[in-house]
DNA sequence: TTGCTCCTCACGTCACGTGAGGTGGC
DNA sequence: TTGCTCCTCACGTCACGTGAGGTGGC
């Protein structure tokens, strides 16, 4: 028969964890002084603590040993519970890896620039975007600015909420005959057709969720959105991901400078890892 | 300007999270509604919350975090701390690694034995023990378990705590001429020397501490001890470790029973990893 | 009026660590 | 009496999630 103190030395764990095991019903001492509340020990529960110090060493939470301990688990379940254990840590695994690549990108940026450069990719999961928008060819830069400022003109709330996006769906990224989508975000139960000038109509439509999005937002001009696209291009290939499917360009704040130099655009590119 | 809901989802974000980002002074909305509270967020704010998304995202705490927003810190110092990062997790790394490996080995018995065996086998870290003992040649099996009974006729106190503890120094685990080192636990301030019965002496020392002690507890007269032997051997080999270094045997429970059936003792032997 | 968003508490999470404040036996 | 152990609260940890309960504008 051990006290707390006793049996803490000769299991090298905290007096507090004893206390919590027996709080919450874990590992209760075989005898409780009544008038005193001494916690005694007995040597053979030394077997049950190690039993429970094992289990959680598999990474269980004390919730699933207390189950493993009161209701008999069959070794069926035992398995079960082991198996989904070993894939959550397998998945914990690669994203711990993921993330030192991402360090090290970091620490190389670092180094080669000798600068605590901007970091401004970050990876989302997006959710499904209820949208109203119009998708055409654009044979010039300029056609599709003009259905932007088409849908300004038709939807001024939106554009001042800067919900507006574009997405091209050419294969190549040329900057003429482009097939364009562009529209603005709305809610699901949004079902309306907006007509704009031009003879084109918005129509209520969905953007599939994205797993893994690699995001950016730039700010100035249109012309000077490349500069994002290349920032992605740079992160995605030293972070072992690639690129994987069509970019939007979701404008979180209209120009109203003469110039654009004020117009705030982010960027997202679904990412896929190597 | 975005209200918290317009510009949670532009980020893909909770309004939680921006409220609580705000609260611990992470990320303040530019302007915050004097009469009703209402936050709003600017569209060059995107960039500032994406900026603590990807620290965030190395691993960094928002603690380490905001150390890095409000006072500039240098790249020589966001190296360090990218490093130490890394370091860490990589560390983490080789534990869960063992912890598959344990959970392989834990599905490994399940399968082939087709019974839910006792899982006894516990690592531990174990601290510098300061011990009285004495060491000395036994040819015999027998002549330790005098120096056991010497010891408790010394010190019936310790008898009853079941402190007692064993320890062969000999290469070779054969049962003859071995160099036995037998004892019991103490406090580090105890330095006096106890005289035995056959003209031994308990003198104070110290055990080392030992990194990670692949440990179990046996139940039974020591002629049964070898099990728990056994049971380690197996263990650290299915789990990716090796035996380095000399084992304990801590006697948990004295016997009283005349065949020592009760006797509970528990077996420290040191490892490290493959 | 109904529905929607906004707000501020405030508890819950997980497995304990860490005092605070008090007691009992040598 | 001093020192040591034991006890029971009860807060802190980390980064939010999740209601509860109430308000303001269409």
């Amino acid at each position: 028969m051990f006290t707390v103190g006793e049996f803490s030395r000769l299991a090298q764990v905290s007096k507090r964890l004893l206390r919590f095991y027996d709080e919450i019903g874990l590992l209760t001492p075989i005898q409780i002084d009544p008038s005193t509340g001494y916690r005694y020990y007995h040597a053979e529960q030394m077997t049950d603590l190690n039993r429970i110090l094992a289990l959680k060493d598999l990474g269980l939470s004390l919730d699933q040993i207390r189950g493993l301990i009161v209701g008999q688990v069959s070794s069926a379940e035992m398995q079960g519970m082991l198996l989904l254990k070993k894939t959550e840590i397998e998945q914990h695994l690669l994203n711990e890896m993921a993330r030192i690549r991402k360090i090290e990108s970091r620490l190389q940026a670092i180094r080669s620039a000798e600068t605590n450069a901007p970091l401004n990719v970050v990876l989302k999961r997006i959710t499904a975007q209820p949208v109203l928008s119009v998708r055409t060819m654009a044979e010039t830069f300029s056609v599709a600015l003009d259905i932007f400022s088409h849908i300004r003109a038709a939807l001024p709330d939106v554009a001042v909420n800067g919900a507006l996006f574009c997405m091209c769906h050419s294969e190549t990224m040329v900057d003429e005959d482009m097939d364009l989508e562009i529209g603005c975000l709305t809610e699901a139960s949004n079902k309306t057709i907006v007509p704009l000038r031009g003879g084109l109509h918005l129509r209520p439509r969905t953007l599939p969720p994205v797993e893994t999005m690699a995001t950016t937002v730039v700010k100035g001009a249109l012309e000077t959105i490349h500069s994002g696209y290349r920032e992605i291009g740079v992160w995605t290939a030293a972070n072992g991901y690639r690129l994987a499917g069509i970019p939007r360009e979701l404008t979180l704040q209209s120009p109203r400078k003469a110039d654009g130099s004020d117009l705030i655009t982010e960027i997202q590119f679904p990412v896929e890892t190597l």
